[in-house]
DNA sequence: TGTAACCGCACTTATATACAACGCGTGT
DNA sequence: ACACGCGTTGTATATAAGTGCGGTTACA
């Protein structure tokens, strides 16, 4: 199979305990910690720069973006939840939850498609191609949860998926979809 | 001053999260 | 007629891909 990269991983948690946000971000080094309420109700906290961005929210719910890996994330999710028991916000939080949401991917057909073509061959139904929109082409699989945006140079982004199984098994069915129709 | 080159940005997709503001419906 | 609740939309975050636009800069 040609090759996948993730570029991006998202996840969200909960502490189970509710988050006065002010003060949060008063015991957080300035450095890391982020909080303007009026222009959004979320603290956010990034331990250095290239390295994932944490939301927290007044609820104790909170978001883990821009991870390059599952491991990163949960890497960087443990370490907040570290912080936080340093800082006495909160205990226990063994038993707390923490879900990866969103994988994004990047992958190559290393071929360049006529996308007008492409947007028959993969069913109009499951496609959406504009151009004057946007220059990718929107591909929806009917049996699988994420979406492809496939660009004329061959370039594909897969997004939407909650497993990187899934994300790989769709590039590569779109792949043999290609080669039935011979489009690739 | 004109033109060319270049830069930054929005476009789109997914996803969790929360809050404001809006429309619309229903009940009083 | 008014109040209340619910749904929706826009706001913000990360990230890649292409294209086009506007603005800035540089040079003749």
């Amino acid at each position: 199979m040609r090759h996948m990269d993730v570029v991006n991983v998202v996840g969200s948690g909960s502490l189970d305990v509710e988050i006065e946000l002010s003060q949060l971000v008063d015991d957080l080094d300035s450095s890391i910690a982020d909080y303007d309420p009026d222009k959004y109700p979320g603290v956010y906290l990034r331990f250095s720069d290239d390295t994932p961005l944490i939301t927290i929210y007044r609820t104790g719910k909170y978001i883990v973006t821009g991870a390059e890996s599952r491991e990163q994330a949960h890497r960087y999710r443990d370490r907040f939840l570290n912080l936080l028991t340093e800082m006495g916000v909160t205990s226990d939080t063994s038993n707390t939850s923490f879900t990866i949401q969103n994988y994004v991917f990047v992958a190559d057909l290393e071929k360049s498609q006529n996308l007008e073509a492409l947007a028959i061959g993969l069913g109009l139904e499951q496609t959406e191609y504009e151009p004057e929109q946007f220059p990718g082409l929107v591909y929806r699989p009917t049996d699988a949860s994420c979406v492809l945006l496939i660009f004329a140079s061959g370039k594909t982004i897969i997004a939407g998926a909650t497993s990187e199984e899934t994300a790989q098994r769709a590039f590569a069915d779109m792949q043999e979809t290609l080669e039935q129709y011979q489009l690739n």
